[in-house]
RNA sequence: GUAAUACUGGAUUUU
């Protein structure tokens, strides 16, 4: 679960090699590492070799294949795993619809993702909290904000109560629509809702503010952080740091990558991808490559 | 003859 593959799939050899058997659990939890990270091909194998060994897969087998296979954009090939399913006498759930619904999505098959949301209700399976904000979520990154606002009011109709991720996304996708004034009226409104505003919530309307061209605002909001006993992040210094850049403010871009040094925070590839970018498009390519060299002399992987 | 409210599949932010 912690993106320790390797090391797991190392005890998985072992337990095999000391005659133990895997059981579901086991087979479930390496499948699932290896689809998480876009693997299909081993989980497949892995798939393969449950079967042979005895074992029936269950759903949350299928669940990780296919949420493998819709990652990796082959929505086809997910069905197809959701058909064999059906025929081993599988009764879908919740989750199995909302990992189909959420690939669809994804992969920009709103039509797709509505059939399977309706089919869910014939089938009386009831969306929860996290099926809900799936939809919302994909509704909000194609634009298609009133709609997703309409499926907001219609769950907490049907007293499924939004959670910190649904207003996120939903104060994410009003910020990208650059309607700032509905972000905020949202973030007032999971106050009163009892909820507590998170880093995400801070970085969305840092970014927000930032990306509108407020960078005074986003670096109050930032300041203002810890005393709402939020505290910023990797991706909130980033946020920050391509801000500045952008404003050709690279005093304050400094200015960050130096408290970020004093924070548990590291330099990621998003940092240095930023940092590169700044320098390129500052008439700094020169710098640019030199600081590229510098990474990668200290072993840092370029993407 | 002893062990658990433990462990596996779904949704949010930055280049």
């Amino acid at each position: 679960r912690v993106g320790h593959i390797e090391q797991a799939s190392r005890l998985f050899n072992q337990l095999i090699e000391n005659g133990l058997a895997p059981n579901n659990f086991t087979y479930n939890s390496i499948i699932a590492a290896h689809c998480s990270v876009g693997d299909t091909y081993i989980a497949f194998k892995l798939y393969d070799a449950m079967v042979k060994s005895g074992l029936f897969p269950d759903l949350s087998t299928y669940g990780a294949l296919m949420m493998g296979l819709c990652k990796e954009g082959k929505m086809q090939e997910a069905h197809s795993i959701f058909r064999e399913m059906l025929g081993k006498g599988l009764i879908p759930d919740k989750i199995i619809f909302t990992i189909l619904i959420d690939g669809h999505l994804r992969n920009g098959d709103i039509e797709q993702a509505f059939k399977l949301w309706t089919e869910m209700g014939e089938k009386e399976i009831l969306p929860d909290v996290v099926a809900y904000t799936a939809l919302i979520s994909g509704l909000c990154k194609r634009g298609y904000m009133e709609e997703a606002h309409e499926c907001f009011t219609d769950m907490t109709k049907k007293h499924i109560f939004p959670n910190n991720y649904t207003y996120n996304l939903l104060i994410d996708g009003y910020c990208k629509d650059r309607n700032l004034a509905s972000a905020f009226e949202l973030k007032k409104e999971m106050v009163e809702r009892g909820l507590v505003p998170d880093v995400f919530t801070s970085n969305i309307l840092i970014n927000g503010l930032c990306k509108q061209g407020s960078i005074n605002s986003a670096s109050r909001i930032y300041v203002l952080m810890p005393t709402k006993g939020v505290f910023p992040d990797i991706v909130t210094y980033n946020t920050l740091i391509d801000a500045y850049w952008k404003a050709s403010d690279m005093k304050q871009a400094v200015d960050i990558i130096d408290t970020m040094s004093w924070s548990s925070y590291s330099p990621d590839i998003h940092t240095y991808n930023t940092w590169i970018n700044g320098l390129c498009n500052t008439s700094m390519t020169q710098q640019a490559l030199e600081f590229l060299d510098s990474l990668v002399a200290t072993g840092f992987a370029p993407d």
